[in-house]
DNA sequence: GACCTGCTGCGGTGTG
């Protein structure tokens, strides 16, 4: 069932005429006497709670989710089982009162500063009311004090996070302590649906459940685009359950700021210095501003560039990310909180958990990448009922014009992704066993029909069931003889449990599935001592320094001093220059989504339609491509042909982000291979893929054959890519969470190196002992699903199948392909060659649309310069590192988690028969 | 002196 709300209200008669004021209760009652007139969904929230009904609430941020459920459980679980509050006792500290009522709600959130400011939200009204109920906090943050009196009994509402929930499911008396259990919480559930830490909390909310079968389950959501799915997948049987869609009349603006013109606007490029003036004068009309980029180095870059331009700002501006020290982002939150800090430049580090925050300004600088991801970052302003939240996206070249424009259209449309949650993940599974096997044991059958009923498990089949079993008891077929991987066994009465202190202990550590990457501490060195923890960064930027080396690292410039066990010492230095620091993480393809409103306009625009200042701007570019080339529309694919003395270079378009264009482009070279033996070069971004050969293809012909074809997709696809290496590295995090690898005690630092060779060792084992071991084709499939995309892909090729093929033949590379070029140079064999190519590319260029029109690329022959550095590092490092005892497959660390940008193909020879 | 792609999130022991 849904329901629909209108408006909202903040005329009281109008709250009061909507819901009869008569008929408050009390606890909302007192939100109208201190908070604000509750909205319609509120109160059907209310409705649907105190009926013992489950549901799912899905509002903008800043709407007021968390008091509706809130008020809502107080409503059905203090005032009527506990009678009305007493005004006559003064007020107790509810964090502090004497616990008389047991634990009655559960409320989870992702994330520990998330936690802490829903504790105060949550305090208010039980303070206020002067309940008996008593609060608490449990994550890991939790001090030891609080910890051991919350073995003796946990309070009335607890406020925890995910993996702190397993960790009391491994509690010998964890069925005791959730006796009394009658409600959850899950806030933010749209972060949590998609992923492993998502399918932990399935297995421990069934566990919940078996133990509670009434237990009443709220999910809270921003956006998400399939709300029946994250319903579906949150509370079982959800065919009962109330779907809630808190439609507010928030104003979301998205806006664009336009570069002063675009004939010296860079094709290519993502950094955005261009465009310093423009922000350095936005943040200046604004009394507090969020400015996100899309990577850390990007944030310090700018963080750096701002000083620079406003050294006045001093003290005024911050940066936050994800690699610095908890102390340093502490400090930044509490500046915003407090209203002290003019502009803070941060990555989605800042997306989640700043509520209450007065921020009146957000800008993103780059691509956005995603719909959802906009309208988060767009809800850190104005977060309050009533008020708009505005986003100004800071384009960092020429086709990010289209790119924001699109994605004010996807918004006003709500066409924003789906998350999904994943299927079946063995690893997870089996620490599940584990932590139950700990948690007062489980009998085989019970615990499979309860694993059964979380959705991502509802289709374990009996050998999975079995494997993960023998895997726990044993540790699969190849690791019998280690007692370490003989974590659970059964009695005689066939209740599993975990046989040995010291194993429960190892498990217990390692709760979660959260897997790091290798990185060092950076710690100040002062008086030959160890100093304040400013973050961290990864080991092998670290290991390109020498002791003396300057470097850019959380705001600071900074000197490396000395490495000692994985800590990096600094101390402050003065100049101008240094090198930053590159983390490895995640790469973020262009959502579905977004392509599609950025396909839509570009067709518009082959149209002659150019709506908008964005459009407006583009449009002397477009008329470039169009000139040279074609524009691609909705039922075009357009394809580029063009012969340099490089080879022969083909530029495809499909704008179905970076992963799937690799898939792609890897496919299109292997099956083109066996039609014609060739040798290809690849180079992708989020809007097309180049492939370049030493002969010429007649594509046109390959075109017309199954190039596009989705039979034998995942063969050829495997085939094509070195889909065994990459398992390898995905296969790290599953050895992780499984059990497999330990990754140490607190503090040891061992390094992630030595997890990621234990893991490689495990993978090579099982490969050749035990080829049947399941987490071997989970690693597999999870490439397949998460790297490469493989359903966007098969997609892909369908839509690519259903489209007329524009095939042009061009001279010089044009605005859609430059970008191309340039990809596929940055890691360019000799830097030298590099400069002269994109002089002579630009002057080429510039003379082609009339003299001195296009600037392509700022500084990408320095660009190019750095890489090569980096390139010889890495051999070095490759060579240093063959000194491995043979059998030890290793994999730089730097890689991990990372497609290849760029591959080099060599199909197979033809076989007899083709 | 170089110089610039890739995000986020959690948790845990030891014992006189």
């Amino acid at each position: 069932m849904i329901l629909q709300t209108a408006t909202a209200l903040t005329q009281p008669d109008v709250a009061a005429d909507t819901v009869g004021h008569s008929d408050f209760p009390l606890s909302c009652q007192w939100f109208a006497a201190h908070q604000w007139q509750p909205f319609p969904f509120q109160l059907q929230v209310w409705q649907a709670v105190t009926h013992g009904q489950s549901g799912m609430l899905h509002a903008t941020t800043g709407a007021g989710k968390t008091y509706a459920v809130w008020m809502a459980a107080i409503e059905r679980f203090a005032l009527k089982k506990t009678g009305k509050s007493d005004p006559e006792k003064a007020p107790k500290s509810a964090r502090r009162k004497a616990i008389t009522q047991p634990l009655t709600v559960l409320w989870i959130t992702p994330m520990r500063a998330l936690a802490a400011d829903t504790e105060r939200a949550l305090i208010a009204p039980v303070e206020a009311l002067n309940l008996d109920w008593s609060i608490g906090l449990r994550t890991g943050d939790t001090n030891s004090a609080e910890r051991s009196r919350q073995s003796k009994r946990l309070p009335t509402a607890l406020i925890t996070t995910p993996e702190s929930l397993t960790l009391l499911l491994t509690r010998q008396d964890a069925a005791e302590t959730f006796d009394s259990l009658k409600m959850v919480v899950v806030d933010e559930w749209h972060e949590l649906i998609g992923n492993k830490r998502g399918v932990q909390l399935q297995l421990a909310l069934a566990r919940l459940r078996r133990w509670q079968p009434q237990l009443i389950t709220w999910g809270l959501s921003a956006t998400l685009g399939n709300l029946q799915h994250a319903m579906d997948v949150l509370i079982p049987n959800a065919s009962n359950a109330l779907l809630v869609q808190g439609k507010l009349a928030k104003n979301l603006i998205i806006d664009t700021l336009l570069p002063p013109g675009i004939e010296r606007f860079p094709w290519a490029g993502h950094l955005g210095l261009r465009m310093l003036p423009q922000v350095v004068e936005e943040i200046e009309s604004s009394p507090n501003s969020l400015i996100f980029t899309n990577t850390r180095s990007q944030c310090e870059i700018w963080y750096q560039a701002l000083l620079e331009a406003r050294p006045d700002w001093a003290g005024l501006i911050a940066l936050h990310h994800g690699s610095l020290d908890r102390n340093v982002r502490e400090w930044v939150e509490n500046g915003l909180k407090e209203g002290t800090l003019k502009a803070v430049v941060c990555t989605s580090s800042l997306d989640l958990g700043v509520d209450f925050l007065p921020v009146e300004r957000v800008l993103q600088i780059g691509s956005p990448k995603g719909v959802a991801r906009l309208m988060q970052r767009a809800g850190r302003s104005g977060h309050a009922p009533g008020r708009a939240s505005r986003l100004t996206v800071v384009p960092t070249h020429s086709l990010e014009l289209i790119e924001s424009v699109a994605a004010q259209d996807a918004i006003a449309a709500r066409n924003v992704e789906p998350r999904e949650s994943p299927q079946k993940p063995l690893d997870v599974l089996v620490q599940h066993l584990v932590t139950i096997a700990l948690g007062g044991g489980f009998s085989a059958d019970d615990l499979l029909a309860e694993v059964r009923s979380c959705y991502a498990y509802r289709q374990l089949t009996d050998d999975e069931w079995h494997w993960a079993l023998a895997f726990v008891r044993h540790g699969g077929e190849s690791l019998t003889a280690y007692p370490d991987y003989r974590r659970a066994i059964p009695d005689e009465h066939g209740v599993w449990h975990v046989p040995d202190a010291h194993l429960a202990r190892r498990h217990r550590m390692s709760v979660g599935t959260i897997v790091s990457d290798a990185s060092m501490l950076v710690k100040f060195w002062a008086k030959g001592a160890s100093g304040k923890s400013l973050g961290s960064v990864e080991e092998n930027f670290i290991a390109r320094l020498k002791p003396g080396d300057h470097f850019l690292f959380g705001g600071r410039l900074l000197e490396l001093v000395r490495v000692h066990e994985m800590t990096a010492f600094v101390r402050k230095a003065t100049g101008k220059k240094a090198a930053v620091p590159r983390w490895n993480g995640g790469r973020l393809p262009l959502s579905t989504e977004l392509a599609n409103a950025m396909v839509a306009r570009m067709d518009s625009a082959a149209h002659g339609h150019f709506d908008g200042p964005e459009m407006h701007m583009i449009k002397p570019l477009l008329q470039v491509q169009s000139d040279w080339s074609a524009l691609p529309t909705n039922s075009n694919l357009l394809a580029e042909c063009m012969q340099s003395r490089e080879g022969w270079h083909l530029f495809l378009y499909p704008y179905a982000g970076r992963s799937v264009h690799l898939g792609l482009a890897s496919l299109i070279a292997w099956r083109a291979g066996k039609h014609q033996p060739n040798t290809f070069s690849i180079a992708v971004n989020d809007y097309g893929l180049e492939l370049l050969s030493a002969t010429p293809v007649d594509w046109e012909t390959m075109f017309k054959q199954d190039i596009f074809s989705t039979d034998h997709l995942l063969i050829d696809v495997i085939g094509s890519l070195n889909a065994g290496e990459l398992a390898q590295r995905r296969f790290r995090e599953i050895a992780r969470i499984s059990g497999l690898v330990f990754a140490g005690f607190p503090g040891a630092h061992k390094s992630a190196r030595q997890v990621q060779a234990s893991s490689s060792l495990f993978f090579d084992v099982f490969r050749k002992y035990d080829p049947n071991n399941l987490l071997l084709s989970q690693a597999q499939q999870e490439v397949l699903q998460q790297e490469l995309e493989i359903d966007r892909l098969s997609t892909t090729l369908q839509h690519l199948q259903s489209k007329q093929l524009q095939l042009m033949h061009i001279k010089r590379p044009t605005p859609f392909a430059f970008p191309l070029l340039v990809e596929r140079f940055r890691e360019s064999s000799s830097s030298e060659k590099l400069a002269d190519r994109i002089a002579r590319m630009v002057a080429d260029l510039e003379k082609a649309a009339g003299g001195g029109a296009y600037m392509p690329q700022e500084s990408v022959t320095q660009q190019a310069k750095f890489n090569m550095q980096e390139k010889v590092y890495k051999k070095r490092e490759r060579v240093r590192k063959t000194g491995l005892p043979s059998g030890v497959a290793h994999s730089d660390s730097s890689q991990e988690n990372t497609t290849p940008r760029r591959t080099r193909i060599i199909p197979p020879k033809p076989r007899h028969g083709f």
